[in-house]
RNA sequence: GGGCGGAUACCAAAGCGGUCAAAUGGACCAGACUGUAAAUCUGGCGGCUCAGCCUUCGCAGGUUCGAAUCCUGCUCCGCCCA
């Protein structure tokens, strides 16, 4: 393996990042890791626990790539251990270990996800269980005494909560000391992190500088915001986009992303040149387009992105319907009086939650039966083929059967 | 261990015996406007074939013609003192 020299791959390397702790030593690093033909160890760490990842977690692993193209080594440490404690968050609770079944299956679904981004043939995979399942309480003491309170206050999260007067539990200071931990006994180079991780990180350097190993770099990347504009991207807010969604399901959510966040979108989310972003977000719409399309491309091809692009145009500019449209078929046995009441179909179809809501959407003009606006709430369906609509995205295929 | 305060719909937060399915704000949904998004305005936002009815205000009982509102016990949470 031959390096790029040091300060190019410092380039790629510095793209988007937030903290670079500490940027000299890193490309000290890269001129000896160049010198002597040793990658750098890069670590990133994933809670094993729940499997499901969306654009804002593709931000570090795309990080990750880069590192891995530029020759080093990544390490994917799953957090067997660590998922018990859980990364405090003001939900303090002690979570129960996974089985080992369930670790196993969960690893597997996230190998799979991440493989969307990451060359996951060539990564290092390690559980932190494989060293802190055999240490003894007394050990973990040890380690606990590497660390005073007031530093541990200095974290974000726990100054904030401690001077809201909000509960922190006790385990909750492990944590970043397990995270460190997991640095020393991987001898890592570099830790990569979201920005709300640049705590764990430095607990980590500093540990490693305690027991005697050159401290590692610590990089963290942007929490990027999902499509409310405001807040974190996260699948319980529902404001993500998520990895294995579909072409147009994906291509339909980048548009909805506030034309505040292109920039941000298109340096974190894809390999456009800063050049080229900055001619783009000069027109926030063409701009939006070339982003949904970068997206789409890279998990599901030039074509479908194309192709998602076609049906977005038609969907929301000619007011056509989308290709795929679900199907539903009422069986004859659910007609009252030989129809279906709308509502009722609504909910049927999942066009709604309940009947109440499909007759205040009725009401409230936001339905459709083949194109044409049914504000009559009580109106029913015959047997027959209809489209109903509600609003500009969700419609189905509903199928009234016969008597 | 002792003292104090709190638990209301997705979140925040009013309500303190009837007029409460519960003010208000946010989030969300729909409509108008807009080639995207934003902003703005309008309607909705527990369920029910709905001018009416049913189930909700931490949990369980109780007092009352009537309780989210009063009483008792329980659970959980926060703060302070030890």
């Amino acid at each position: 393996m031959t390096f790029l020299p040091a300060k190019e791959q410092l380039a790629i390397i510095e793209r988007g990042v937030v903290d670079l702790v500490d940027r000299e030593d890193l490309e000290k690093r890269l001129e000896k890791s160049r010198a002597t033909g040793t990658p750098l160890r890069v670590k990133f760490g994933i809670d094993p626990s729940s499997p499901d990842i969306h654009l804002g977690h593709t931000v570090p692993l795309r990080k990750l790539r880069d590192f891995q193209r530029l020759g080093h080594r990544v390490i994917v440490l799953w957090g067997t251990a660590t998922a018990m404690v859980g990364d405090p968050s003001g939900k303090n609770k002690t979570r129960p270990a996974l089985t080992r079944e369930a670790v196993e299956a969960n690893k597997q679904t996230y190998r799979e996800q991440i493989g969307a981004v990451l060359d996951t043939d060539n990564i290092e995979e390690r559980e932190n269980g494989e060293w802190f399942h055999e240490q003894s309480f007394m050990d973990c003491i040890t380690l606990a005494s590497r660390y005073t309170v007031a530093r541990m206050l200095e974290r974000d999260d726990f100054s904030k909560r401690y001077k809201e007067q909000r509960p922190i539990a006790v385990h909750e200071f492990l944590y970043p000391l397990l995270q460190g931990q997991d640095s020393v006994e991987l001898q890592c180079d570099v830790e990569i992190g979201g920005s709300d991780q640049l705590f764990n990180l430095l607990v980590g350097r500093d540990l490693q500088g305690q027991q005697g190993q050159t401290p590692q770099i610590c990089l963290t990347l942007p929490i990027i915001e999902g499509l409310d504009g405001t807040q974190k991207m996260s699948k319980s807010l529902g404001n993500y986009i998520g990895v294995q969604e579909s072409s147009s399901e994906q291509f339909g959510k980048v548009m909805k992303v506030p034309n505040d966040l292109l920039e941000k979108y298109f340096t974190l989310l894809t390999d456009v040149s800063n050049e080229r972003i900055a001619e783009l977000v000069g027109n926030p719409l063409e701009a939006k387009f070339a982003l949904a399309h970068a997206i789409v491309a890279d998990y599901h091809g030039e074509d479908a992105a194309t192709a998602a692009r076609k049906e977005y145009d038609r969907v929301h500019q000619q007011g056509g319907l989308p290709d795929d449209l679900p199907e539903f078929t009422v069986p004859s046995d659910q007609l009252k009086d030989g129809v279906i009441w709308l509502p009722a179909a609504m909910t049927f179809a999942k066009l709604c939650a309940s009947n109440s809501e499909g007759r205040r959407l009725v009401q409230g003009g936001g339905v459709r039966i083949d194109g044409a606006v049914m504000k009559d709430p009580k109106h029913g369906l015959a047997p027959g083929d209809y489209v109903l609509q509600v609003g500009k995205r969700k419609a189905a295929k509903i199928v009234v059967a016969g008597a």
